[in-house]
Order: structure tokens, then C-alpha cells, then sequence
DNA sequence: TTGACGATAGTCT
DNA sequence: GACTATCGTCAAC
């Protein structure tokens, strides 16, 4: 049996090294009893009221971001583009609105599952390597807003997978280029050589 | 009540 | 590379 990852996990306040902590973990939903999850292999890290890029950013608090200034360990799922789902996970305690964008995963769990939902042919690297393309292909929509990561249909395992330090990237977050200086700011990771991160 | 907009993806040129 | 689909959210009216 694997390890779920426990609310301590999420509470802790660095939310910096909780992204790059996720690298390597899995995550998984279930679906009509079918599990589809993969290792995370990409995250971005909003870092709470003073990140420019971040919708807590000024603590602005709204029907919308109040998820974010829950306690740790619950999921943040919002429209983007009216399109597109993008799943967050909440960490640090109670009324601090930290965030991390899973940006991409390596499928490894119901991989037919998610070809189909993609509505993909094969098996190819771009089944989940995108925000909004591995929502659709884990069957992640506004639904599951809020949801605990701990006891819900939505759950992180740690499998043992150690991402060393020099094989994370850390670079600039993407699409936010409305944040100003922290537009710049290193908080994207991924693992380095890892064919499912997404593209630039 | 309204209108402008977005932490994207897929298609077309 | 450019274009656009499409709708919940939010601030202003």
C-alpha cells in the first residue's frame, strides 16, 4: 500500500518547497469506481497576498479566492478562458492564501481512461502535459472546488520517487505577464529531461 | 445588470 | 505565429 499524503504535508507554510516536494508525487480521481491519476512532473507556486500573480494577490478575497485562504490540503479548481478547468492545490494554515498550479503529469493509472477522454488516439505526450489538458484527462471541473485531498475522490501518494535537486528546473511562471516584477520571480518547476512537462 | 477579461488549447494560415 | 472558443467571476454602473 502507498503512502497518501497527509494534511501535514500541505500545512506547512513553505509553499516554495511544497512545489518542488510535489515533483515526483502522484496524483489520482476516481471516476464511476476508475482511477486515472500520474507522477507530477511540473507545478507553480502562487505565494499568497503579495504575489502579484496570484488572485489572493492584495488579499483579495472573493466568492471566487476565498478557497485559497482555507486550511491546507484542499483542492482550488477554477475557469479559465471559460474553457478550461486548472487544478490547485491550497497549502499553508487557515487565512494564509498560498496555491500551487499543477501545470503537468506523467500518466501512469487508467491510461485508456484518459486517452478517451482526451479523445486522443494514442498514447502521446500530450495527453497531460498542460494545466487544463490533464483536468480533462483526470475529469477535474468546478465540481471538485474545495474538495479534500485527503478523503475524496481527489488524493496525493507518495511513491518513493526521489527528484533530486539538480534535476529540478526552476524557472518563470507562465501566462501572468500582468504581475509585474513577479513575473520574473523562479517559482515554475519541473523535472528536468521529463518528456510530459509542458511546452513554453 | 452589464461588460471586460483570463495561471489555455486546438486549429488554421 | 495568429486567431478564437466560451463562461464564471468581479467590479463598475
Amino acid at each position: 500500500m502507498y503512502n497518501k499524503l497527509d494534511l501535514d504535508f500541505y500545512l506547512r507554510n513553505d509553499t516554495i518547497q511544497i512545489s518542488k516536494d510535489l515533483l515526483g508525487k502522484f496524483l489520482f480521481t476516481k471516476s464511476k469506481g476508475i482511477i486515472t491519476g500520474g507522477m507530477i512532473v511540473e507545478t507553480e507556486a502562487y505565494t499568497g497576498i503579495t504575489d502579484r500573480a496570484s488572485h489572493a494577490y492584495n488579499n483579495k478575497k472573493t466568492t471566487r479566492t476565498k478557497t485559497m485562504y482555507k486550511n491546507g490540503g484542499i483542492a482550488y479548481i477554477y475557469l479559465c478562458y471559460g474553457i478550461h478547468h486548472l487544478f490547485n492545490i491550497v497549502t499553508n494554515q487557515i487565512e494564509h492564501p498560498q496555491a500551487i498550479l499543477i501545470r503537468a503529469i506523467e500518466p501512469t493509472k487508467g491510461l485508456n481512461k484518459i486517452i478517451s477522454r482526451r479523445k486522443i488516439k494514442s498514447n502521446q505526450y500530450n495527453l497531460t502535459n498542460g494545466p487544463a489538458k490533464l483536468t480533462k484527462a483526470l475529469k477535474i471541473d468546478l465540481n471538485d472546488n474545495n474538495l479534500c485531498l485527503i478523503n475524496s475522490r481527489i488524493w496525493l501518494e507518495d511513491r518513493k520517487i526521489l527528484i533530486r535537486n539538480s534535476n529540478i528546473i526552476k524557472t518563470t511562471r507562465i501566462g501572468i505577464d500582468y504581475a509585474g516584477e513577479y513575473a520574473d520571480k523562479p517559482w515554475r518547476f519541473y523535472i528536468k529531461d521529463n518528456p510530459w512537462v509542458s511546452v513554453k
